[in-house]
DNA sequence: TTGTACGCGTTATCAG
DNA sequence: CTGATAACGCGTACAA
């Protein structure tokens, strides 16, 4: 090494010109070399990458972007790291990020509209090439924002606030002019990617229903929109069948709440009923009722979680649910923020899975003996 | 605006030479009225203030840490961040991070030493102001390499892997030897904040001692060194109290397997017993061994786990376990990495916390009846 | 109190 | 095929 290599080496920040200095060419020359352009002579790139080895030489990241004008980085915006959805959600999107050469760049918003505004500006700050936000609540203004400074947005499970009246009118209003107010829940504008709500709480009930089941209930989560169109899909299926109405459940989100309002339920009714819950959680709560009312599961009750979060496969039971496709819901985010296609708006939606486990069996029929599900 | 400015607008990307233009003062000038320099006079100030609302003004990262020789970033490598423990301490990471006016640059291993090796190396290429590693493998030779290049590095609840032999050597082998054996499982050197596994499986074990028990098992987890010296805990105590050995039971990682294992044990057994788990699912594996061999909990069998992951408070009964702070870990990280002080090697340890649900209980006396712990 | 001028490390343009 | 040079946007030493 020379005595400029060894000057550079202890600052530890090698520059391009370090390495172009030890190749003997100059930086430009360095810079095409390391990029891999083919107008290079073998020998000429077979000097720099041996003197860029040498050196141990790094390009730095600020520099390059400053340059080209674009980091390589992804803003993803997620409401708690802690929570095992969004855990899931930004495993899909790391995962997606980096094969095609994107950095992750994680930001909470504790649910939080203020915080996700402070989050969209360090982004912006940063310059990211694309912003995915993981069920934001979704002040329009801020959503609004990136796209106006022409960075991409996409947006997963948009987790919008609905007002409460809207709940009880899907579950004990008239079909007519439902559909009107449904659609007041797709998105208007911007890129969407998003479970199927509706579909999802189809398949439970469908579920439920081929298993035998004529009595049911639902229990709602917070009033947002998935919890309505998923409460929307259950009485859908119902109603087709000519089984509604049926009663509608609204606890607080507290655990303890869900709980006791499903007690309620269970003991001033007889079995079999089947419960469509809101979520897995909620799904769980209905399992601890059902045990502290002293019904057996699955045999007087059957239940149905959403989403399939890990501990859907260790309750006891184990939980039958349908699978929100987390992961997947990264992975095309990602190629949806990336993607050249820049259509201003699109709404993509992801079907779910039902996974039969534990908390679900054929209801017994006076006439035979139905088959029940193993455990 | 002037043409200029609609100019600068349109290409979306206001520099700091826009806003001098607007407020018709040179670049240092806003350069220095925007970091709030002192030497500014209060007129200017504004008017530059007012230029950079005006025309929606933001500095650009880029360009910035190019000039200052620091990045604003943290590079976080997690193994996955569906994982619910990896999620809780990146929590705290981010909430300290923010705080500190610092961004989280997200990567996941997978488990995988390549994979942590690529993340260092994308880290160090984004020149991040300072790495932090969750339950690594690590593989020596990556984790010096930060550090190497001056860049520092902690490491939490470092997951080196350990010989079974030594695990077996804990659970079976004489007392004499033992401590010198376990200090080859302190990190020797680098930054480490960390669990306190062996003080958390003491106070698990004291919780069972203390509620009457005298016949214990311990369920390992895989054989790495948290495994390890949470076995060695769960010895200590009971070897000071007389009551060694003890079953220690090491099943493969499965769940299923788990499950297995400890049924056999408690057919081969009778009532009480109190078992120690490696960790909060292998308990919850001791929950379903037990509802499948007909044991009641808490009245003839106690669990405890350890961690507390979100799952722990939704087990029927509720599981009771140690607490790990998982939190506090991340928070405490990022001030260890941000730290002035630049001891080239410290070791962090975090006490748990006990968390009493309900699959504790006292043993039953023949004398008298011991008071049952409430649900 | 303010302005001038330079450089941080790259890459792209334009000559040769 | 290679080199000189000019930016990218910002902060700061030095000068006024």
């Amino acid at each position: 090494m020379s005595d400029r290599d060894v000057r550079a080496v202890r600052r530890s920040t090698v520059t391009l010109r370090d390495v172009a200095a030890r190749a003997a060419v100059s930086t430009a020359t360095a810079s095409r070399a390391l990029a891999g352009d083919t107008a290079i002579s073998d020998p000429t790139r077979e000097r720099v990458a041996e003197a860029a080895r040498a050196l141990d030489y790094r390009p730095h990241a600020a520099a390059r972007s400053l340059r080209r004008r674009s980091t390589q980085l992804l803003g993803v915006l997620v409401t708690t790291s802690g929570d095992a959805y969004a855990g899931e959600v930004v495993h899909g999107i790391e995962l997606r990020a980096r094969e095609r050469g994107h950095q992750v760049l994680l930001a909470m918003s504790h649910v939080d509209s203020t915080r996700e505004r402070e989050a969209f500006e360090v982004f912006l700050y940063q310059r990211v090439d694309g912003i995915i936000a993981v069920s934001p609540i979704g002040d329009g203004d801020t959503m609004s924002l990136p796209t106006r400074l022409g960075v991409p947005l996409v947006i997963i499970n948009w987790d919008m606030a609905v007002p409460r009246k809207l709940i009880v009118r899907i579950a004990e209003g008239p079909t007519r002019g439902l559909t009107a107010s449904l659609r007041g829940l797709a998105p208007d504008s911007g890129t969407h990617v998003r479970f199927d709500d509706t579909m999802g709480a189809e398949m439970a009930t469908e579920h439920l229903r081929s298993l035998g089941h004529r009595r049911f209930a639902f229990v709602c989560g917070p009033p947002t929109r998935s919890s309505a169109l998923r409460l929307f899909g259950f009485r859908r299926v119902l109603e087709r069948d000519g089984l509604w109405p049926q009663p509608v459940l609204q606890p607080d989100p507290t655990l303890h709440d869900r709980e006791a309002v499903i007690s309620a339920l269970l003991e001033r009714s007889r079995p079999p009923i089947g419960i469509v819950a809101y979520d897995d959680l909620t799904a769980i709560a209905a399992l601890h009722a059902a045990h502290r009312v002293g019904w057996t599961v699955p045999e007087q009750l059957s239940v149905v979680g959403l989403d399939d979060i890990e501990l859907a496969e260790y309750t006891a039971p184990a939980l039958t649910t349908v699978a929100q496709p987390m992961v997947e819901l990264g992975e095309l985010s990602v190629d949806a923020v990336l993607g050249a296609a820049r259509r201003r708006t699109s709404d993509t939606l992801l079907e779910g899975k039902l996974i039969v486990r534990g908390t679900t069996a054929a209801v017994r029929r006076p006439r035979r003996t139905a088959a029940r599900a193993k455990r």
